[in-house]
DNA sequence: ATGAAAGCGCTAACAT
DNA sequence: ATGTTAGCGCTTTCAT
């Protein structure tokens, strides 16, 4: 039974409540609430159970707390005894270090934040496993969030990572981000952030990529020596520069071959399914139908692939098409996609490299703009040779 | 210059590390150390720039940091006036709360953990972001972590979960997980856990599954009434329960059209591609050919189809082929693959919903047992009527 | 080798 | 309506 604090009365106690976890009690003769002191104490439903701290273990060895963290720290100033029987202790109590604590004290959460625009096709996984791999060799988690190409979710997944005081952040943009506030605000606060794959120009830090130019620069000619003569393009949102410099690579290669360049030919996909099919009719159904197109992606290449298989255009025959990044749909399709090959493991273990240093070095680091090179995978669907 | 805080002299003075982010000075003269008080004081290359915290907008204003947190939080008792004045200081100040420390206090991270085996197929992703909705909805966080089937790694996921304070868990296991020390100790410590799709006989939580016996019955019942009669089966790995219950739908299908069980083609696979591959040469190549395989997912189906069409074996007329899940190269590989679709995101909003319930109801909540249904999606690789 | 005490940023009971 | 105070679990100086 509980006694009151005050009276030591048992009768005229009512329960008033939790607090922190704990039962509230209150003592109608003495007029007082109060909780119970000393270890967790109540059995009362409360959703937590007590989790034991190093004060706990300290109490049970009749040590300071100071003593139980340099044990379990392999601090050097520590008995070899008092070490074993705080380990052994900490086993019996089923202790687990507190981290929230702990980061709380150091400023530093030994966590890293990514933010993405989604995670369905294979793409950013794979990245992402890239850079996990790389962040738990050196003891950092990670808070993975998808901005779902939703700008106002991308600010939010910045203020989420801001007030969980990641120590750094790796980021692609949605499709629609042109305002860039949110992620100054990381800078402001001095957290590092690295870019990968959808960059951000405004903003003065690292970045990653692959050699978008070159990859469609070579696309396009694969095409052009195929023997096609009306390449058309599908691209990415304007607002990317993957888009630009993909764009780039083709009108370039059209311009070394002594093609022309026609803006009919040009189309601007946002990257959802729905829009992929979309353009890819427009385009097939366009009054001077391509004879190849370079699409700024796989998932796309692989709708317009879809759609003209529907009307019984033939590939490659009537049709090359060339696509980018080598999702693992693009070798099982048939005929299976010719593509753009991306490191794409790669971009996620270097952007991750690359945060971890700037984290190291501090206000000492200085940003690095990171190329990777890309592969011209040839397949089925752009060779009529 | 810097004063020395007792003798105000300029002159030796050294620098002497950093504490907590902050430089350290040592005075020669006075012999002792010290840090400079006042608002984080250093311009010193310091990692993380100070970043305002309530004491700061207080002392701004003049007022105490409980009123500023009242302001901060709509708080009832809180003038309309002081509030404006503490927003706009916040404003001003580019205040950014401490999730860190408001966890430490409320004992509640908002944080929810998810461990699964990996994310590169779109299974698991799809069902991350049908889970990650309902938490953020929730006003929760996620933390993924990939076991990448490795027991070990899963250990680590855990104790990393569990140091994070996360108030609960969802969690699908690796392939070789026999021990459940790690999630029991989610258990101990009142973290509420589900179990989604791998799930854990041994643990009395809640989870969430698809109805993979009926599934699977459906599908073998499909291949035998398109007059397939020696049906193979390649299984998923013994340790996992879906592997038992495709299994045995398999079986009991067979058993009730008349069809013998024959213990040679049965496979168990466990999972990878490089194993898929290896299974599916196995079959093939076995002294009786199967004339139809049911696989316990796409990925070995159509590892399965690659390879059978290698060898120029007719799909569906020479064999015919079901696989489990309706991944997306389903749909894009000739002939199209016949499958068992699953509510896939419908599988994580499920898990997190009843998650927060557990969280919500404490010791007052019971496991639940949910079961989804499933789908056959009839496509090409398997009618020949 | 150990302990005492301050403090990380915040919330909430209690007093005013 | 606001201030005071204690405390969440931990690290780290300083003193012993």
């Amino acid at each position: 039974m509980i006694k009151c604090i005050r009276c030591s009365h048992v009768h005229a106690i009512t329960k008033s409540g939790i607090v922190r976890g704990k039962q509230r009690y209150y003592c109608k003769d003495c007029n007082i609430h109060f909780t119970l002191p000393g270890e967790a104490a109540v059995e009362v439903r409360q959703q937590k159970k007590h989790m034991a701290t190093i004060v706990d273990i300290a109490k049970a060895l009749n040590i300071s707390k100071s003593t139980v963290s340099r044990a379990l720290h392999e601090h050097s100033d520590i008995n070899p005894q008092t070490r074993a029987a705080v380990l052994e202790m900490a086993r019996q109590l089923d202790y687990q270090p507190n981290l929230l604590a702990k980061s709380l004290v150091k400023s530093k959460s030994n966590t890293i934040g990514i933010i993405v625009p989604e995670f369905l096709t294979y793409f950013f996984p794979t990245i992402i496993m890239g850079a996990q791999q790389v962040a738990e060799q050196a003891g950092y988690n990670v808070i993975i969030c998808q901005s779902q190409e939703s700008f106002k979710t991308e600010v939010a997944n910045a203020s989420v990572l801001l007030a969980n005081r990641v120590d750094g952040v790796l980021i692609s943009m949605t499709r629609e981000t042109k305002n860039f506030e949110h992620f100054k605000a990381f800078e402001r606060h001095g957290i590092p952030v690295v870019f990968f794959n959808r960059i951000c120009d405004e903003m003065d830090t690292s970045k990653v990529l692959v050699n978008d130019y070159e990859g469609a620069l070579k696309a396009v000619e694969h095409l052009i020596e195929n023997g096609y003569r009306n390449i058309a393009h599908i691209g990415g949102p304007p607002a990317l520069r993957i888009t630009h410099n993909r764009l780039k690579g083709y009108r370039d290669a059209l311009e070394k071959h002594g093609l022309p360049f026609k803006k009919e030919l040009v189309v601007h996909c946002n990257l959802s399914k729905k829009d992929a099919i979309h353009c890819a009719e427009k385009l097939l159904n366009g009054k001077r139908r391509p004879d190849a197109v370079f699409c700024v992606n796989d998932p796309v290449a692989i709708q317009l692939m879809l759609a003209a298989k529907k009307m019984k255009i033939k590939i490659p025959s009537e049709m090359g098409i060339v696509g980018f990044s080598n999702d693992p749909i693009s070798e099982v399709i048939e005929p299976a996609l010719t593509t753009v090959q991306q490191p794409v493991a790669d971009i996620g273990r270097s952007a991750m490299h690359i945060l971890l240093d700037a984290i190291k070095e501090g206000d000492a680091y200085s940003p690095v703009l990171q190329s990777l090179e890309t592969t011209l995978i040839i397949r089925g669907s752009s060779s009529r040779k």
